[in-house]
Order: C-alpha cells, then sequence, then structure tokens
DNA sequence: CCACATGATGTTACAAATTAACAAAAATAT
DNA sequence: ATATTTTTGTTAATTTGTAACATCATGTGG
C-alpha cells in the first residue's frame, strides 16, 4: 500500500509531473479512485500540487519558477546554466568529486540530483545545495570564510584537503589568458584551488565566455594541470582549439 | 485587460490561492471562460499553478512545503527570539565566540550586527548569515556534513578546534534533564559539543522550553559544565531555581 | 470614413475529471 | 474467530474544463 504511493512521489519527483491516465496504465488493476486518493495523500504531505488529472512537483515547479525568474534578472544565467549541464555529463555516480565556489558551480550543484556521491566543496552554500540530494555524503573543508565569494580557506582548509582523495573537480576561474593561466583574485582561496588541482585526478574548469583575457593578481594553474574547460558559445573557435591543444593530455578530456 | 490579470496575480500572491468561482463573483459581468484564459496567462507566466478548479502561487506552496519541512522552525518562533536577544547581551565585542547549529541559535546570529568579532560555527547556514556583519572574522569548522541539522562534524572538525580558543559558546541543545543531563540525537554532533565547551572559557546553552524533559539518546554535557542556561518562561520557577544551583559556578552566570 | 484585420471576450454544447456515497475486501486488533 | 478499522472498488451525480464559433471593441491602411 505505502510502496504504491512511494513509487508515485519518486515518479512526480523525477518527472516533476504526472497524469493520473499514466497511473491507471502503470498500476494496472489498481482504480483510478485509489490512485487520486493517493495522489491526495501526496498533496497533504506537502510535497505534490494536484492538477486537472493529476500532480505536480512543488519542487519542480519553483526550480522552474527560479530559472525564469534569474533568467531574466541576471546576466549569463543561461550560458552558466549550459555549462553546468555540459559539466554534468562528468559527474559519475559513486565517486569523489570536489565542488568549487562561485556562481557557474553552484548551477552545477543545483544540477546534481539523486546520485550517490562524496562530494567536497569549499563553499557553505554548495554544501547547503547538495544536502537536498538524499544520497550524497557531503564534506566541507573548514577554514576561514571570505565575504566577497563565500569560499572557505586557510590553514585548516588545506590540511583538511590533506585528508581527501578527489576523482573529479569541479574548479571556477574569475579569470583566463593564455600567458597567465587560471587566475583568480584572493590568494589563499588560489591556495586551496591549487591543493585542489594538485590531488584530483581529473580537474574541469567551468567558466564563461567573460573570463576569457582577464588577468587577476593569483595563477592557481597553467592550462596544462587542468583536463577539460567547459565554456560557452561566446568563445571563439581559435581561442577553443587553443585551449583544447593545451590541456593536460589525461586522455579523457576535450574542450567543450 | 491586463490590469484585472495584475489584479489576479496580486490576489494569489497575497492569499496563495484562488478559486474560480470568487473571481466570477468579485469580477461580476467577466465571463468564466475569460477569467480562466487569465488563469492561464499566469501560469505560462510561471507564478502559479492551474489546480482544479482555481490556481495556486508557486512561491506560497514551496514555503508551505519547506515550513513542513523544517516543522522546527517554524514552531515556538516567539520564544527562539526571545532566547536569542537575552543570548546577545552575552556576545561581547572583540571576543572569539562559538555559535552552535541549530534554529534557535540561528536567530542569534541573526541578530549579531557591526560587532567585530572572531566566530566560530559547525553550521554552513549560520556562517553564511554572520558574513553579512561586515566586522566579522568567520571560521566554520570543517567536516561530514548532517542532513538532518544540517551542522558539521567529524574528525576533521574536531581536530579544526585544537587550534581555536573561545570566549564563549552559545550551544543549542535539543533534550535536557537533571538525570541525563543536555542531549543530542547524532553521536558525532555531541563530540563537537563537548570539545567545544571543553575549550570555552564560557558556556551558555540556549534552550526553549519543550527541550525540557526530553531525553535523547547522546549525553554531550552535565549541568555543572555550562555556566548559563537561557531559556523562557515556559519553565517553571522551581526548575529554573534547581537549574541556577545546579550550572558551574565561574562567578559570571546567572539563569534567565 | 469604411472595410478589414486583430485580439479579447462571451456563449453554447460537449467532454473530461472529480466527488460522494456506499459496497466489498483486506488488514488489524480483541 | 469475530469485530473493527482501513483500504479499495463501483457507480452515479456534480463540477470543471475545452472546443468551436459568435460577438464586440480597437485600431490600421486605403
Amino acid at each position: 500500500m505505502n510502496e504504491r504511493i512511494s513509487l508515485i512521489r519518486q515518479h512526480i519527483q523525477e518527472k516533476g509531473e504526472v497524469k493520473l491516465s499514466e497511473l491507471e496504465v502503470f498500476f494496472e488493476g489498481v482504480s483510478s479512485m485509489t490512485l487520486r486518493r493517493d495522489l491526495k495523500k501526496l498533496e497533504e504531505s506537502g510535497d505534490v500540487v494536484l492538477t486537472r488529472g493529476g500532480a505536480k512537483s512543488i519542487s519542480h515547479l519553483s526550480r522552474i519558477k527560479e530559472e525564469l525568474y534569474s533568467k531574466r534578472s541576471s546576466e549569463n544565467t543561461a550560458e552558466k546554466y549550459a555549462i553546468a549541464k555540459k559539466a554534468l555529463e562528468y559527474v559519475e555516480e559513486g565517486r569523489s568529486i570536489f565542488i568549487d565556489s562561485g556562481t557557474t558551480v553552484m548551477y552545477l550543484a543545483r544540477l546534481i540530483e539523486n546520485q550517490k556521491l562524496f562530494i567536497t566543496t569549499s563553499a557553505p552554500n554548495v554544501a547547503l545545495e547538495c544536502a537536498k540530494d538524499q544520497n550524497a555524503v557531503i564534506n566541507l573543508i573548514g577554514g576561514n570564510l571570505n565575504r566577497d565569494n563565500l569560499s572557505l580557506s586557510g590553514i585548516t582548509a588545506l590540511n583538511f584537503l590533506d585528508n581527501i582523495n578527489i576523482d573529479t573537480a569541479f574548479i571556477a576561474s574569475s579569470g583566463f589568458s593564455f600567458k597567465n593561466g587560471f587566475t583568480c583574485g584572493d590568494y589563499s582561496e588560489g591556495e586551496i584551488k591549487k591543493k585542489v588541482i594538485e590531488k584530483a585526478s581529473r580537474t574541469i574548469v567551468l567558466m564563461d565566455n567573460t573570463k576569457f583575457g582577464k588577468n587577476l593578481p593569483f595563477t592557481f594553474a597553467k592550462l596544462s594541470d587542468v583536463d577539460l574547460v567547459i565554456t560557452d558559445d561566446g568563445v571563439s573557435e581559435e581561442i577553443k582549439k587553443k585551449l583544447c591543444q593545451g590541456v593536460r593530455k589525461s586522455g579523457m578530456a576535450k574542450i567543450n
């Protein structure tokens, strides 16, 4: 009895909505009245809103709303979202991953759902976002909180990383040039990134087109230190090609 | 034409939902088909979901959901706020303080403003809240994030505390009884609290009346380990007196 | 100024979904 | 084993939604 309801819940959570007619087909032999009552219970539990002919997931609805809202209000969100979506393809179940701080990787954190993962991050807000995924184990590196970029750093954060192994690191970069490599604006933030890249088997940098050609005071990696750069269409083919040639030849990655 | 729609939007935003029948009464003379079409437009704009016989505000729905999800946070808010306000009197400029995780201490975090402080915390959301205070230095202990109470714990968190000195620790407790002392529901969370209390010169426990008489599996402190218990008026004078006699005699604290 | 297009609104009949009320079956307790 | 509660199924009545077309207002170019 309870099992059917949680199956329905799960389906709605995944697909965002469900029609009663679909449920009738799937649960052949169960009367539509019963399925209706199931949906009503789900509504009472607060996960779902009943619509004509079915039900919709509330969290799904609000995510859609958020996306609509942020698309209008802030800049480059579409690009950032697209970048995050590409990066998501490199998130593999069962692995240990690192997620950096920054708006672009924050989108990535939002996209991760229902995956058994070991997530280490330097950003409290990324950690809180990931906590919504019921299956992930989340580690937050300790340290001093930088008010500007809301990332953690410092000696304790560095020490923390000593005991962590990372399959794939998703790193954000505030600037990039072929001369200076990947750069950021805070020294201790750079230290963290550097150490993470050193420890990770594979490093993926997420960076929208506005970051290209910018130099910030601290270099945390050369192009050849990373395996993949994910960016958007605002970057010329020429630069993409050059990036492609410059990354570490680990055989696992290509430029997107 | 547009005016009617925004009136409807406003009404839904305020009340959370609206029935078509209500709209028909309110907009006397407008056909139900038109009102239906209006709601459809609102749905397309992403603010609203259509339900049988009306529409509901998405933001309202997700708020309800959040509240259901963290029932704790919506209960006893007045008491918790009052407790936090009392605790604020013990926050002294220039000091090193520890803020625990939990809804009550979260209120305290919100109340701290424009004070030069060294704040250490085990809660990412407390850290983010404190980051709004431009003058505080914020340290977040690293570690594993507990999804239920959004607090950090584990061996790294414990090690982090080794290098931190604390003047005053503001600790939350999920339960208290004279027999078992202060208790919480998670072992590693208890470890953190225990260590903090050990290191702090002064420990203040924040706890609303609902926690009294409750025993949770892990004891992290005896009454004599702490200097002050701040609670609300829902606690009998008798208990208050007994608490007052039981706390550590450091000469700095009294029961509120 | 008129004929025409466009979009919003109203009307009707019809289709679909929902509810209510009660019966049957299954699970649980006594 | 029997009583009681809970879950499920069935039916008919009610409510809600849709489609299709008619009407009205508004505005535009000739």
